[in-house]
DNA sequence: TCCGTAGTTCGTAACTTATGAACTATAGAA
DNA sequence: TTCTATAGTTCATAAGTTACGAACTACGGA
């Protein structure tokens, strides 16, 4: 019988920068941390994802939490049968001040632009159209 | 006879936040970065770190520089026999304001205290033998 | 005790990265 | 022009990483 190990969370000065560049460097993982620590709620279950977004599956899910976990940017907790997961923002602005935010605000700039390209493009095909 | 490839420059648009956390997640990456970039000259060839450093293979620093250039970070250009690179961060300043700075301002902060706790280590071990 | 839900682990296929050997490209000497 | 040295690139491949389905654990409630 093989048993679940428990979660592992570095402490705030084992988090290093590269690691946080690599886990944010996945666009599944930027997505759920601006989520979880930027507008959205402070606290997110991984199933709230599966629920949103059915083309992520589940065991990916748990890896990429995984990653952010063991990357120092969330702290997981178990309650009950579902997970909680919690931005460690403060603490890494304390350790890297500035960092996430800026990484954040980055990924803002970049959606705000695709959308805006999407319009682009929506509008010269109706021009092109009519 | 295969010829050698065109240098590839992204344009400053399609620069994404993700490539450039990729890219600068790996410790030599954001090491020649922060030195093109911060304090050090505007102008590095690949050359000079061969020879600052002979542990890393010349293939492996080419495919570096490669991975640096083809995600927005760096422009490069042959003089000669060699290849010259500099930083590209005024141009990424502008579409993702505050994000460099931020990375290498870690980055600084992260190889302070690094530096700090080895000395703690020499410290601890001049006590004991002493 | 059995079922359903939420998440984890494992095996493996697909992808990525590092590196040595062989190459291109250029400058300068003979 | 041809030879030689230097700087960097490409290619093959070995080593490492990641994604995902199937089978599992863990917990709550009927």
């Amino acid at each position: 019988m093989k048993l679940m190990r428990p979660l592992m969370h570095p402490a705030i000065e084992d988090i290093s920068v590269e690691g946080i560049l690599h886990v944010l460097s996945d666009p599944v993982r930027v997505a759920i941390y601006a989520e979880l620590a930027g507008s959205g709620s402070a606290t997110m279950c991984s199933n709230f994802l599966q629920v949103s977004d059915r083309s992520i599956p589940k065991s990916t899910l748990s890896q990429h939490f995984r990653a952010l976990r063991e990357a120092g940017l969330v702290r997981s907790e178990r309650h009950g049968v579902e997970m909680r997961n919690t931005s460690r923002c403060k603490e890494i602005e304390q350790r890297f001040p500035g960092l996430l935010p800026a990484i954040l605000n980055a990924h803002c700039v970049q959606n705000a632009g695709q959308a805006r390209a999407v319009k682009r493009k929506q509008a010269v095909r109706k021009t092109k159209s009519g």
